[in-house]
DNA sequence: TGCCAGGATGATG
DNA sequence: CATCATCATGGC
């Protein structure tokens, strides 16, 4: 891998196998992001613009710096971790063998906790285009505008401060009150998201758990996706069913550790290849 | 119109 | 502990 900046432009040299964006972005993970007519990928993340192209060798960023890049999206993009390597591991049980044919080039992003903690929220009983659009109605009513009609995610401290009456138009359904405990929870302290973090899994479970409208599926989406747990597991009820053809006897517990990994490859591999 | 969507909750056997 | 109606909304 590598970084090259041409004009205000930022090139990384990366073969699409090893990481593919468009495959990262719209694998369920991630809401903010969508496909520019111009066939750009743009979206939100760390309350800045991302606008990227990829092809078979490389992806362009627009408008960034390799020190933006750095400090910002190397982590961001999951870049630190070695997938060769997992993807090795998982190589050896043959459906992730094949998922990983399928989509080997996701990564699982280092997303900001409190909005993957809320986007999984309203994600309940919901379907994505919905999801994504509530997101974005959420982020334009409450969000900071960081450029011309451009917003980025809404804090705790201002989602906390709203009423029930405020969210009427976002569209979000009964989950509004959700929200609302989630953003209180976390802006008076009686939820530490850091303390998530830090703490062993069966504990930050229980710790997501304390929340409203937070339930199993929705605790491993965010502690996978939000809290750096590649060890989580978010399976639904759609998820079980394929589980259960491709391993009735269940998932191989030799794959705990890569758990998340192998989920999102699973789900990709389900996704587009059948 | 009825059914579904990356579920969770509370009540009931 | 398993099952089940219910929850609000939009798309098809």
């Amino acid at each position: 891998m590598e970084l090259t900046e041409d004009r205000k432009d930022l090139r990384i040299r990366i073969p699409i196998e090893d990481f593919n964006l468009s495959d990262t972005l719209d694998c369920g993970q991630c809401f903010r992001f969508q496909k520019t007519a111009e066939g750009r990928i743009r979206g939100i993340a760390h309350g800045r613009i991302l606008e990227m192209t990829q092809s078979k060798e490389e992806i362009l960023i627009k408008n960034m710096t390799k020190t933006e890049f750095d400090l910002l999206f190397f982590e961001y993009f999951d870049f630190n971790r070695d997938y060769q390597k997992i993807k090795e591991i998982l190589c050896t049980d043959p459906v992730l063998k094949q998922a990983i044919s399928y989509a080997g080039g996701i990564h699982v992003l280092n997303q900001d906790s409190f909005e993957v903690l809320i986007s999984f929220l309203i994600s309940q009983n919901n379907n994505i285009p919905r999801i994504k659009k509530s997101i974005q109605k959420l982020c334009e009513a409450f969000g900071e505008e960081i450029a011309d009609s451009d917003f980025a995610f809404p804090t705790a401290q201002t989602l906390a401060g709203l009423s029930l009456s405020d969210l009427a138009g976002i569209g979000l359904g009964y989950r509004d009150a959700y929200l609302l405990d989630c953003a209180q929870r976390i802006s008076d302290g009686r939820l530490d998201l850091q303390e998530i973090i830090r703490a062993e899994l069966p504990k930050a479970r229980e710790l997501l758990r304390t929340v409203k409208g937070i339930g199993p599926k929705v605790a491993e989406c965010a502690l996978l996706f939000g809290f750096r747990r590649a060890e989580a597991f978010p399976v639904d009820t759609w998820m079980k069913k394929v589980l259960k053809t491709h391993y009735p006897d269940g998932f191989p517990t030799k794959f705990a550790t890569h758990a998340g990994i192998a989920q999102q490859y699973l789900f990709h591999y389900i996704r587009t290849g059948s």
